[in-house]
DNA sequence: CATATGTCCTGAGAGC
DNA sequence: TGCTCTCAGGACATAT
C-alpha cells in the first residue's frame, strides 16, 4: 500500500539518522520466507560498516539511504515500511541497521508480506539501474505540461495510466481513485481523450491530494499495516472520499453512491454521478 | 513498441 | 470454534 505520501512520510520520519555512522547491518532471525536482498546482507554490511548516512531521498515509492559511495534502496511495495526501532510486529522485521553511539535508535525495514526488497548499489548507478526504463517523473515534480503530454500518448483508461510508474512515479491505487474523484473524471476515460482543461484539473487535484495526504502522514487502512517511523498511524484515511467506500453516499454530491469496479485487476472507486467520461 | 495478464507473499475477514 | 477460501495491490516477468 505505501504510495508517495506514505513513503515520503517514512523518509521524513527517519531524517534524524542523517549523519550517523552505521555499526551493523543484520537480519533478525525470521521464520518467514526471506525477502529479496541483494547483494547478501554480509556483503551489504561490508560496504556500509562505519559509513555515515549522508542523505535520505525518495525515488517514486522507494526510500534511498545514501552513504558517500552507496545507495541502500528500500522498496516496501505492498506491506513494507521503514521505521526508527519500532514496528507493528517483531516477527516481520527483515533488516536492521544499528549506529555507532546510538544503542537505542536503529533503523528497521519491516515487511508483513515480504513482497518488498532491499538492494545496495553505488550512487552513480542509481540513474541507470533504477530510473531509466522504470520510473517517469515524480508526481510532485512533474510539470502540468509534461503530465498532459504523457497522458496524451496512451489510450489506456486514465486510472490505469496513473498507476504506470514509467509514465508518472509515485501514484498508487488508493490515491489514483481519490484524485480522479476530486477532478470529476470517470476512471475508465481513455487518457488521450481527456481535454486539456480536464487534464489540468487532474494535475491540480493530484498535487492537492498528495500534499494533503503527506500533511496527514499518509493513510493507514483497516488492516493497520502502514505506520509512520514511530509506529503511529497516519490520518488521511479519514479524508478518503471514495477509496474503500463502496455503497456509501458520495461526499461531494451526496446523491450518488460510491461504486467499485475492477480495472487491471485492481479495485477502483468512484461516483458515476460526479465523475463523467 | 504498447498493452495485458500472471505471479510473488502473508494475514484479515467471510462463510460454513 | 476452527477450518477453508478469497482478497488486498506494487512491480516485475512474461505473453499478446
Amino acid at each position: 500500500m505505501p504510495e508517495l505520501p506514505e513513503v515520503e512520510t517514512m523518509c521524513r520520519g527517519i531524517r534524524q539518522v542523517k549523519g550517523r555512522r552505521i555499526s551493523r547491518v543484520s537480519t533478525p532471525k525470521c521464520s518467514l520466507r526471506p525477502i529479496r536482498i541483494a547483494p547478501s546482507v554480509s556483503a551489504i554490511q561490508k560496504c556500509l560498516r562505519d559509513e555515515a548516512i549522508l542523505d535520505i531521498t525518495r525515488l517514486g515509492k522507494r526510500v534511498l539511504l545514501h552513504t558517500e559511495e552507496y545507495a541502500l534502496i528500500l522498496q516496501p511495495r505492498m506491506a513494507g515500511l521503514v521505521s526508527l526501532g519500532v514496528a507493528p510486529s517483531s516477527k516481520h522485521i527483515r533488516l536492521q541497521i544499528d549506529f555507532h553511539g546510538e544503542p537505542d535508535c536503529r533503523l528497521l525495514y519491516w515487511d508483513r508480506r515480504g513482497l518488498g526488497s532491499v538492494e545496495l548499489i553505488r550512487n552513480d548507478e542509481v540513474q541507470s539501474r533504477i530510473v531509466v526504463g522504470r520510473l517517469g517523473p515524480d508526481a510532485l515534480q512533474i510539470t502540468s505540461e509534461d503530465f498532459a503530454t504523457r497522458l496524451a500518448k496512451t489510450s489506456r483508461a486514465i486510472k490505469v495510466a496513473l498507476l504506470d510508474q514509467k509514465l508518472l512515479a509515485g501514484v498508487g491505487n488508493l490515491y489514483a481513485s481519490e484524485m480522479l474523484h476530486v477532478a470529476g473524471i470517470h476512471p475508465a476515460t481513455p487518457a488521450a481523450q481527456l481535454s486539456k482543461s480536464r487534464i489540468r484539473r487532474l494535475y491540480n487535484a493530484m498535487q492537492d491530494v498528495l500534499l494533503t495526504a503527506i500533511e496527514h502522514e499518509g493513510s493507514t487502512l483497516s488492516d493497520g499495516t502502514y505506520r509512520n517511523a514511530l509506529n503511529d498511524p497516519g490520518s488521511y484515511q479519514n479524508q478518503h472520499r471514495v477509496y474503500d467506500r463502496a455503497g456509501a453516499p458520495c461526499p461531494k454530491c451526496s446523491a450518488g453512491i460510491v461504486e467499485r469496479i475492477v480495472q487491471a485487476q485492481r479495485s477502483t472507486f468512484f461516483c458515476s454521478r460526479c465523475q463523467k467520461t
